[in-house]
DNA sequence: TAAACTCGTGTAAACGATTTCTCGAGAGGC
DNA sequence: GCCTCTCGAGAAATCGTTTACACGAGTTTA
């Protein structure tokens, strides 16, 4: 039948039209009667075609594609992130170009690069390294999600990012009332903007409660893996160190801390209260579900979205910072 | 300085040759000399020059991206697939376009529809419904992952499988070996190919064992989450079928079948035996380590991604049907 | 030594859309 | 009746590449 693909050429001459015509049909322009736009779309529906979105994309100079850069999709914190930016995305008629760092630079950097010729219409930059400010200025809009890059911001760019200041204090503050004088607090030892505001909540929350801090309960891990809590923990106490709480910075973390504790002896949550962040469901169906600071990923992608799409439809948005809310969900380890 | 961005022409102008002889170097087809060479490649590093891919895919009629069609990415067996193929597409100079479907077979035509538009080289269609044919003929070549659709396989596709067969077989095996009797078996009512075939082993081993099976044992249900298999369990248990080991076709499955058999007093694995299917990490991180069948989802995505490519280059591939090996992780629930 | 290659290079035609002109016809105002 | 406007439609330029073809000059072959 057909060899290829039918083009607008192709519908054309079938319509008995010029392809000025059913370009105009096609993008809804008007400068048409209602008799040849029927007649166009009938051909259209009858050779099922589809727009080349590649020749449109070189012509107008930009694919209706979103790149989002993710450290890891195997988290299912960033895989439900990038669910619900998909979603979003796809609803408003942009397909996403997924890509996947390991939290390493240089591919961010070369996803970057591929991104930009692409000739994507924007990009999401998730919890990225920050560590490099290329080509953000003159390229296609950007939001940063979850972790603060540590340059001056390009103009059209925007910063969207759970309250993690709040959900520090949260997760602290709850402790702390339910009596905790020592809470240990497992953090990336990288200190990202997302952890070092949680560390700053932290803070505040002893401050205000006119407690001190004694800074050997802060522990710096090199990731934020299972793994690295259950040794961290373990360090922790053949180190003599005392604690009655931990405040974990990732469920993941949490997870881990708690199987170190039980392997040791320590009660949860009678000897040790445990608190987590992200709101992962493995920290819900832990064999004691695992009290949790949960993100609000549906708002943080909708914001996202909705501010992208803004920069792309050259409007202003009202705030180049958004912060998400969060929610503690208490459960049985406080 | 750059208004929009450089261009062949700009390279070619600055280089004092021909945008051919740039093309020709950019894409190393020879017929030009070291010199001119040299100084092409100086000027586009001067200008930190990149090839729009929309322009060259629009001229080769295709793009060199690959879709990637899932049906949820929050799922972490799902989510280790879609990152190894990126991982290993990538390397090739490939691009990932990802498509979350939420299991929705209208979701899924709409995105096959939008890669095709997108002139993608190849499409991987993971874990598909299988239930619409449309559009695979004489478009790019396709991979389907786990699930076999239910239609006459178009030439240039290949179908990926883990052995489900012999997972079905190793988990009913090991479970019979170990004294069981009444074997429960927990899977998605949806007859879809992969879990059929693990039943099918399930019935195999029976068989080979000169057991019977209750079909009673055999539960269907709505879906493969935690939830579904703590209600079914629950429901199993209230009418009264007697089981003493239970094979859960996925680890969240065995979650929920674990949870559940908790709280109504039965004892892992004293009382019943439990084997679960994936080897996804919550699984390992269970109360009790959950024994299961692992995956190699690495594998899995070698050998999907090479059959693509030998697909988009011309070459022939030597099974249309490709089936890569499960390995029995024994925990403690058995 | 003429014919036939090879080599480096340039010219120009695609690829499939969008978009700016241009133009004729009909309508309306004076 | 003439001028102007609007409206539907087409012709053609354009986006940034690749690539078939052309073309001299040098090199080989018979």
């Amino acid at each position: 039948m057909d060899k290829t693909h039918v083009s607008i050429k192709d519908i054309a001459s079938m319509a008995g039209v010029s392809i000025a015509t059913v370009s105009r049909v096609l993008n809804k322009t008007g400068r048409y009667t209602k008799e040849t736009e029927e007649r166009v779309n009938a051909v259209m529906k009858a050779t099922n075609y589809h727009p080349n979105l590649v020749a449109r994309g070189l012509r107008v100079n930009r694919m209706n594609n979103i790149g989002i850069i993710t450290p890891d999709i195997t988290n299912e914190f960033f895989a439900k992130l990038v669910m619900e930016l998909q979603t979003e995305l796809f609803a408003a008629g942009y397909c996403s170009l997924i890509c996947n760092t390991n939290e390493n630079p240089d591919m961010e950097r070369r996803h970057f690069s591929m991104l930009q010729s692409q000739n994507v219409a924007g990009i999401i930059y998730m919890a990225g390294s920050g560590t490099f400010e290329s080509m953000t200025s003159k390229g296609a809009p950007t939001a940063y999600i979850d972790r603060v890059p540590d340059f001056a911001l390009p103009e059209n760019s925007v910063i969207v990012e759970s309250d993690n200041f709040s959900g520090g204090m949260l997760a602290t503050s709850l402790l702390l009332s339910k009596g905790c004088k020592d809470i240990l607090l497992l953090s990336d030892k990288r200190r990202l903007s997302s952890q070092q505001n949680r560390i700053n909540g932290y803070h505040e929350s002893h401050s205000r409660a006119g407690a001190v801090v004694n800074t050997k309960l802060i522990r710096d891990l090199d990731s934020v893996s299972f793994g690295a809590a259950y040794s961290a923990l373990g360090e922790a106490i053949s180190l003599g160190i005392k604690f009655d709480g931990i405040f974990a910075s990732t469920d993941w973390l949490a997870m881990g801390a708690y199987q170190a504790a039980k392997e040791h002896g320590l009660r949860i949550p009678e000897d040790v209260k445990l608190v987590g962040y992200d709101g992962i469901s493995a920290a819900l169906y832990n064999e004691k579900p695992i009290t949790t600071i949960c993100q609000n990923t549906l708002e943080i992608a909708r914001a996202t979205v909705e501010a992208v799409i803004s920069f792309i439809q050259g409007k202003e948005i009202a705030e180049q910072r958004i912060k998400v809310p969060v929610a503690l969900a208490e459960r049985e380890t406080t």
